[in-house]
DNA sequence: GTCTATATATAGATAGAC
DNA sequence: GTCTATCTATATATAGAC
């Protein structure tokens, strides 16, 4: 792996787990093994670095959706549900989260950066849910936009309660959305 | 108003709008128009003061359930959204969120300070939950533990989420989770 | 209880050698 | 592409006068 590549997934770790504004160009040179200056020669500023994490997730997500685009609303919608996934290291919260949650600290760049991603996801999982209601294997009575809110939300949130209430809750309530969701054909 | 007050209050506002590491004492003595080593006089750690925060918000909650103790669930459970009104400086997230987010950034006595505070209202709302169930004012399938995670992470998750996706989804998300919960009844 | 002054550490960033 | 050296700014925090 590139020191770019290297820089990008240690900036994207700590995001997830400290927040923007709790690491240090130091913390990822210490930990790479090289000299800010260097991470300085990959990313001038600070800001470079977060809009460049913010394209790795934009690349992920898309990839994402194209190695899924054929398959069925439950398989899809389980493949949205796998970005929350929190078998990385311990206690990662939602990048969209994180970000979210620091966005008025930051470059408004990072704001225009993360916006289309975010739309993104969002149109994703409301077609996929159109998609799975039309074929009757989701019901849900909200409008297809507002019950991805909700599903997304619930995903980002109990990544960031369950730091405090318990990791069981992270389970429970993937499972509940599921189960909510599904119809006998789903 | 009390100096010590107003330094609690700022910064219970800074932190719903930028988050604990993206402001400093020096923003609050600026703004309060004192001297940093004032706030220190107050609170000798940024730690210290971040408890005061969230005792400020302990007694908060508490206040709004005694204060609705006798009512109806749905009163009960208005009560509880009225927690993430957006009707402050504009664009504050919830301030679970805002801690969670950067929990593991923190001194870990707020882990500790914070902890009771999340599962007291996570308590609340299963209660409000519960008891709307057995008076048929609210209908839901999930355990009710599980549904007031559901509801809590909606709300804190479309604060942070709305700020790109815009304020509307605020209002939709919650008209949306009332319209869902309530039976004819209710 | 607030001030001035200061200590100490760390942040993001740049210049220029190799 | 990485380094050493350094700049400048800002952070948390303390000592001691008023």
């Amino acid at each position: 792996m590139s020191t770019r590549d290297a820089i990008i997934r240690l900036a994207d770790e700590l995001i997830l787990e400290k927040g923007f504004n709790a690491f240090s160009f130091y913390d990822l040179a210490n930990t790479i093994g090289i000299k800010t200056a260097s991470i300085h020669y990959h990313f001038p500023t600070k800001t470079d670095l977060i809009l460049a994490v913010i394209q790795k997730h934009k690349e992920a997500v898309e990839a994402l959706q194209r190695q899924y685009s054929a398959k069925d609303p439950l398989s899809r919608l389980e493949a949205f549900l796998s970005i929350y996934n929190r078998n990385k290291s311990e206690d990662q919260i939602c990048f969209v989260g994180s970000l979210c949650t620091d966005l008025y600290s930051m470059d408004p760049a990072v704001e225009e950066a993360l916006s289309p991603v975010i739309e993104n996801i969002l149109s994703w999982v409301t077609d996929i849910l159109k998609e799975g209601k039309r074929k009757e294997v989701f019901q849900f009575n909200a409008p297809p936009r507002t019950k991805a809110l909700l599903i997304i939300t619930n995903m980002l949130g109990i990544l960031q309660v369950s730091r405090v209430t318990g990791k069981n809750d992270f389970n429970e309530v993937r499972n509940t959305i599921l189960k909510e969701l599904k119809t006998k054909k789903g």
